[in-house]
DNA sequence: GCCGTTTTCGGCCCGACTGTTTTCAGTCG
């Protein structure tokens, strides 16, 4: 509702600056990270949440208990969902929208495609050839790219340009910035910030890449492009003395921007791209690097992930920043696959190897349970890992401590593989859904908490079994998820493979209030995967989860404790 | 529409690029 009564102002106000449509959008990011259940919450309350006012909050409370809002309803009929969609193509904004429904009555994409098809455009005053071109264009992309790109296609394309621009002689600094570097799911776009003193040949060699398709903007120090996939790429180039001002900058949040910038303003100076200033003298406080930035403006440097406008900003103010995990943090890893599962490559040595390399203390070794087709191993074949698992945990004695464990696949109706005897045989379960994802939210519900409620299993694997921008998650009942977590003890794994990214920001904010456990886990095919336990700790710091319920950053007693809790206590564990 | 150790009214971030303009408006991020 709030992202629809944004757009719908700002069609109706014409102005993008409309200080009504910031609200609403300042409004959408304060629901988005908070943690809450809104329908319980009273209009009062609903004013507390950042960004929330008496107005908004009253709207919310309609939506939720009456199911209409008056205004909603009013901008809807002036402005119908045809029109709200020309909002869509690039370049076109309100004033445009505004004109061209006023002057040759297009009220939708096709009639705008037919007035530009009789070269209307052109002849309005404001407009131009040029101008009738640079739309039919944004139109044919459009048709051919829609929606935002996941960040498992976007993150290594956006790494491959800062390789490439890093190696163009006189770059000093190259880092991609905006949502992949704040690790949101989807990107937007593709920034990129160089520093170099001269900007020319960064330009050439970005439009000379071999992804390069179409460039849809040239300046002397800004180049925006398409990739063949359709991806936009923004190339910036800047002074080095102001990367850090720079980076601060394209990376974003655009709120978290806003309200660096105004504390800028409170303390008589100006924030921009190039420098933290004085207002009067002009004289720059700060440019360098963010830390200074942020020392200069009274606050600690805050990681990109948290600079989502939050009420990061307010918690930085008082020292009271959530921590942010990193893969240094990461100890162990409960969800690894060797070449025995079919889908994924590699030894077992050489992913002990590996994981001994990256200082990791406890490794599971988790192949996929005969259920899954195609790829589920067998019981001999796991019989005869676990005793080479024990030869190679001879060899390397106490450098790490290996578990044998399993990759459980959740049934339909919540079954397990093998019996009951053959799975308490295994040091640790986890246990996925890897099908029958069009059932509803009953039956997934219950699937899922009858697998928690298993003795064998320790922790619920990729918990929505969604991938970004290909499969939605499964539809689950939430709260009853969480309670039986609590409940049986059960972990929550945090996939870090970049097209899972699972479970989802929603549900570790709602678990914030709870006794829920989470592992961050690579769940590695290759040993060259086992660093993707970093992107579980961004993943998961992003909905400030308190490292202090997350079994990954404990150390290995207190993990191998843990481990063997949950068998211990199996027959205690209540029933629904 | 939100917000407040300067304010409950009067503010609200900042600059690049494009196209149609003789100095700027619109759009974008």
């Amino acid at each position: 509702m709030l992202e629809e009564l944004g757009e719908l102002t700002l069609l109706d106000e014409g102005d993008p600056q409309a200080f009504r449509v910031r609200a609403y959008e300042s409004a959408y990011h304060g629901i988005e990270s908070f943690a809450g259940d809104l329908r319980s919450m009273t209009v009062t309350a609903l004013t507390k949440i950042e960004g929330i006012g008496k107005s908004t909050a009253e709207k919310i409370h309609a939506l939720l208990h009456v199911g209409t809002v008056p205004k909603l309803e009013d901008l809807r009929k002036k402005h119908p969902k045809s029109v709200v969609a020309m909002l869509k193509i690039p370049g076109v904004g309100p004033k445009a929208i505004a004109r061209l429904r006023k002057e040759i009555g297009v009220e939708s994409i096709d009639d705008l495609k037919k007035a530009i098809a009789d070269h209307k455009l052109r002849d309005m005053k404001g407009f131009g050839a040029k101008s009738e071109e640079k739309i039919e264009k944004a139109l044919v992309r459009m048709a051919a790219f829609h929606g935002r790109t996941p960040i498992s296609v976007a993150l290594p394309l956006a790494q491959r340009i800062v390789r490439e621009l890093s190696a163009v002689p006189g770059v000093v600094h190259a880092e991609y910035c905006g949502s992949l570097r704040r690790f949101s799911e989807t990107a937007g776009d593709i920034d990129v910030v160089v520093a170099s003193k001269d900007p020319e040949p960064v330009m050439e060699r970005a439009v000379g890449l071999s992804m390069f398709a179409e460039v849809i903007a040239r300046g002397s120090t800004k180049t925006s492009f398409l990739t063949k996939k359709g991806i936009q790429v923004d190339v910036r180039v800047v002074e080095p003395d102001s990367i850090g001002a720079a980076l601060l900058y394209f990376t974003g949040s655009k709120g978290h921007n806003i309200k660096l910038r105004q504390r800028a303003l409170d303390r008589k100076m100006t924030l921009s791209e190039y420098s933290l200033a004085e207002l009067e003298t002009g004289k720059v406080v700060a440019s360098k690097t963010e830390e200074e930035v942020y020392a200069a403006l009274g606050l600690p440097w805050i990681h990109p992930v948290l600079r989502e406008d939050a009420g990061e900003i307010d918690l930085a103010e008082k020292g009271k920043l959530p921590h942010v995990m990193l893969g240094s943090d990461v100890r162990s890893d409960f969800h690894v696959h060797t070449g025995l599962s079919r889908d994924a490559r590699g030894t077992l040595e050489e992913v002990v190897d590996m994981a001994i390399a990256r200082g990791c203390e406890v490794l599971a070794i988790t192949e996929h349970a005969e259920g899954l087709p195609m790829t589920g191993v067998g019981r001999d074949a796991l019989v005869e890992q676990r005793a080479r698992l024990a030869a190679v945990q001879a060899a390397v004695g106490d450098k790490i401590s290996l578990l044998h464990g399993i990759e459980l696949n959740i049934g339909a109706k919540g079954e397990l593989d093998y019996d009951h005897e053959f799975r308490m045989l295994f040091d640790f379960c986890l246990a996925s859904i890897h099908d029958h994802f069009d059932l509803d939210r009953e039956a997934q519900t219950k699937r899922v908490i009858r697998a928690m409620e298993d003795p064998s299993v320790q922790m619920i694997g990729h918990l929505s079994a969604r991938m970004i921008g290909a499969r939605p998650g499964v539809e689950l009942d939430m709260e009853a998820i969480l309670a039986a977590a609590e409940r049986t003890g059960t972990a929550l794994e945090v996939n870090g493979g970049l097209p899972r990214l699972d479970v989802t920001l929603d549900v570790m904010r709602a678990a914030r209030s709870r006794d829920v456990l989470f592992v961050l886990t690579s769940d590695a095919h290759l040993a060259s995967e086992l660093d993707r336990v970093d992107n579980a700790a961004l993943h998961a710091s992003r909905a400030w989860v308190d490292p202090a319920h997350v079994v990954s950053t404990w150390d290995r007693k207190r993990v191998l404790d843990w481990v063997k809790k949950k068998r211990v206590n199996a027959a205690s564990i209540p029933v629904a």
